[in-house]
DNA sequence: TGGCATAAGAAACATGAATTTCATCTAGAC
DNA sequence: GTCTAGATGAAATTCATGTTTCTTATGCCA
């Protein structure tokens, strides 16, 4: 179990307890379990509140795995985390750098990333925030690489928004879906390089059918891009044969979990919804 | 590259402020800011109430030097608190931060992004790499949003390698397609948190007909990795309300690259037929 | 000296966090 | 079918946190 060495050990404790009982966790109770997992050092920082929020249950089921786990309350669970925890030994541990090509690959993939969200304004990222989250329905659209993006985007908003629809269909045309593109709708569309050459001709009907349209592009996307009521340029180009999209990739979870705040209680609700089918159908086992 | 050396300076900010206005703090503020200068990273968990007693002063004399130090109140530095503890240091090398939430959004990527491939280790991405180069065909599975990382990968080996399949395959079951898994074969298997239970069983499956498993995971993700020949733990929590996964499609990006640098002449052979085809079919039109 | 500005803590107040209670649902046993 | 145990979330409740207000003390200046 490698990558457990390098936890710190400040946390084995608690980690014990939440795998000793996992197996016999409730539904609920494990999506915090999970939580508390990733968090890992960090948790002391957070408030139960937050956690079950972003586990998605409860505040009560919350307090119940801190009972099951063994601990008094919540802030007997957070004092053992803190009192664990002097200083960063995670920092410590790391006194090596990472060497040779993964090295070299890392450097450039933070640079990327740093260099696509710093070159977003906060002025286009609420505009694009406010344009999806007033879209009757979202239409994700993306081709070969965009359209793992466009399945990721989608995946993320269709859990806080009700209408949400990934494009192209597989087998289908695009006329058939399109059509029925009108004013009130959102497109929000991925056209990274190597598109087809119909990514700009539905960029023109989308704007045609009165639809809006927000658009994650990488500089090589010329004046058509024109067309989109918010554009995002990206760097793609990686530091090998492969193009590099963990800047698309972060710049769309951010986008996609600040309509998932602007929408407030009506996320919420989406989610839970979403949450309760998740548990009638038993999708999640481990 | 030492980010970690420079990990002791995430909390340069909240530090800055601190020294910016040490002279000219009155004596009771003064104490406090010594508490929080002394707890470093570790503040965040650790309540104002709790630090102005640490100092011997009221909780108002607290709420003072928050806001002199530009913070709204007590959760706004805790937040930056929080998302510092995983800063920036390119950021910070060059001297500026990008302001707000989209900030704070970018330093936690690039922390999540360093952190999981840091935590990499070179032979176990050289075996990986060696692992999918001999493999007679390549299966790439992932479900929900672990299937847009699936999807991306396909996408990446396929230009370079000729049996690269993904699964699921829409609307069919999955027992017909592992029915055909065999010694020879390797599966990708893209396995983060929210999984549906069967990942296991397909994962015990795959190890069973005698196909090879290189295994991208998060790490509440528990003993059942073991099946797999090579596992990469992925930090996948997010800064908000999704799951972040920058570091899992940055590590895809490289292996699969590798993929294609250690297969050479048949990668380049294979990707001289794709580009032909795509030529014929009028694939690329700006 | 008086006036003014600032610092500081106590107390009041507002708010949010966490726990408890209650109602409902589900699954399993009989 | 009924009954029971357990899980869960909403709502009520409790409690702690953090902010604001008020009062008092101190230091400086005219």
């Amino acid at each position: 179990m490698k990558f457990m060495f390098l936890m710190p050990a400040m946390i084995q404790p608690l980690e014990q307890a939440i795998r000793a009982h996992y197996e016999s966790l409730p539904a609920g109770e494990r999506k915090i379990a999970d939580v508390l997992l990733e968090m890992g050092g960090d948790l002391a920082a957070y408030s139960a509140t937050e956690l079950a929020g972003r586990a998605g249950v409860s505040k009560a089921t919350a307090t119940r795995l801190v009972r099951r786990l063994g601990f008094s309350d919540y802030q007997d669970l957070r004092q053992q985390a803190r009192s664990a925890g002097t200083g960063s030994p995670l920092a410590e541990l790391r006194g090596e750098a990472v060497a040779g090509s993964l090295g070299r690959h890392l450097e450039h993939d933070v640079a990327a990333l740093t260099l696509t969200l710093e070159g977003v304004s906060a002025l286009d990222a609420r505009r694009a925030v406010e344009t999806m989250v007033r879209a009757k329905r979202l239409w994700v659209i993306g081709f070969r690489n965009s359209h793992a993006l466009a399945l990721y985007a989608r995946e993320l908003l269709v859990q806080v928004k009700p209408d949400v629809r990934l494009l192209p269909v597989p087998g289908q045309t695009l006329a058939e879906d399109l059509s029925s593109l009108q004013a009130g709708d959102v497109m929000l569309m991925l056209a990274f390089r190597r598109r087809p050459p119909m990514t700009g001709k539905i960029l023109r009907a989308a704007k045609a059918s009165g639809a809006e349209v927000v658009l994650l592009a990488d500089p090589s996307l010329g004046d058509v891009a024109e067309e989109a009521s918010v554009v995002f340029r990206c760097l793609c180009r990686g530091a090998n044969l492969f193009d590099c999209y963990v800047g698309p990739m972060s710049l769309l979870n951010y986008l996609c979990a600040e309509v998932a705040l602007a929408l407030g209680d009506d996320a919420q609700r989406q989610l839970r919804r979403g949450e309760q089918l998740h548990d009638a159908f038993g999708d999640f086992g481990f």
